[in-house]
DNA sequence: GGCAATTGCTTCAGGTCTCAACGAATGTCT
DNA sequence: AGACATTCGTTGAGACCTGAAGCAATTGCC
């Protein structure tokens, strides 16, 4: 047994959970750096205003800019301007409840239906292109074990909301 | 053999891809925002200050802006105001090379290096707790599997540099 | 040497992001 | 009913981020 392999696993063995996170963030910003960039170039949207559009897309009725926020991870203030963009450009309709006049309703436009149709699409090519090289064995395995990270980082935010 | 679970997996086996991509964002963004929030409660700092200091703490001669936007993915640009941020504060210093004097050097102040020792040592430990409910096997696996998806992801990039 | 291409950083416009504070509408409690 | 608290969205300051354009220094080619 090699003894300075020993050695190296124990000390590296140590940074794991480190090492894993610098990955999870080079991965994650490696593959939306270039989503955002395809984005952009063929459709003139980013990647916030392709994940809010998404949430409509399969909630016809629209949905509460509260439900968009925690859907998107986007904070409310943030989402307040995503809207009032897409609004400007036709690609949703916001309307407020009469029953309780605070909250705000966003649902796609006919337009933006079809609009998203064709960006999920390419969006999804674009993903599978990028993992094209990994195995179908590999991918399921990713899933369910990025799926153990986080739930446990989900139970150990800090002042758990 | 369960007909409908053959179906399901035909289904779902498609979208594989797509589904590891989400997880894979929102992992990383819930991660990544109760880092943020803990830096910044506990240090006044940002991610990416972070980030940016943890290149420059491995590189006691300093680092030009260039090598500094590469290794943190950050743009040009960004990496400007980021050094101008942090050299205000005293945490860094700029120096222009006499022989070239188009680039400018970047390297940690004495303050700037205690500083982020204290950041890198929380830093660590956030880590390890959100990921404590992880297995050491599956932490180890999880590496290499996402060091997979990262090459794939960096062989289809459009139009190479 | 002289001039074009390249390199390195900065600047700019527009979008995203967080947190904190605000204001209006609704709920709750006495 | 009246006072207080909560909920929902907006606003504002400051930082980050991208892509593109700008400018200065350096290199390379003739």
């Amino acid at each position: 047994m090699d003894l300075e392999l020993v050695a190296s696993d124990a000390q590296e063995g140590k940074k794991q959970e480190l090492k894993l996170w610098l990955r999870l963030l080079a991965t994650t910003k490696l593959m939306s750096q270039e989503i955002r960039r395809r984005l952009r170039r063929e459709f003139g949207a980013t990647l916030p205003q392709f994940d809010l559009l998404a949430q409509l897309y399969r909630e016809k009725d629209g949905l509460r800019l509260g439900e968009l926020s925690s859907r998107t991870m986007v904070t409310n203030g943030n989402v307040t301007g995503l809207v009032e963009r897409l609004e400007a450009d036709g690609t949703i309709i916001r309307e407020r409840l009469p029953d309780d006049k605070r909250v705000t309703v966003a649902r796609l436009s006919e337009k933006g239906r079809t609009y998203f149709e064709g960006m999920a699409e390419a969006h999804e090519r674009w993903i599978k292109e990028m993992m094209a090289e990994v195995e179908p064995a590999v991918l399921k395995r990713l899933l369910s074990e990025l799926g153990q990270v986080k739930e446990s980082a989900q139970r150990h935010l800090s002042e758990e909301d």
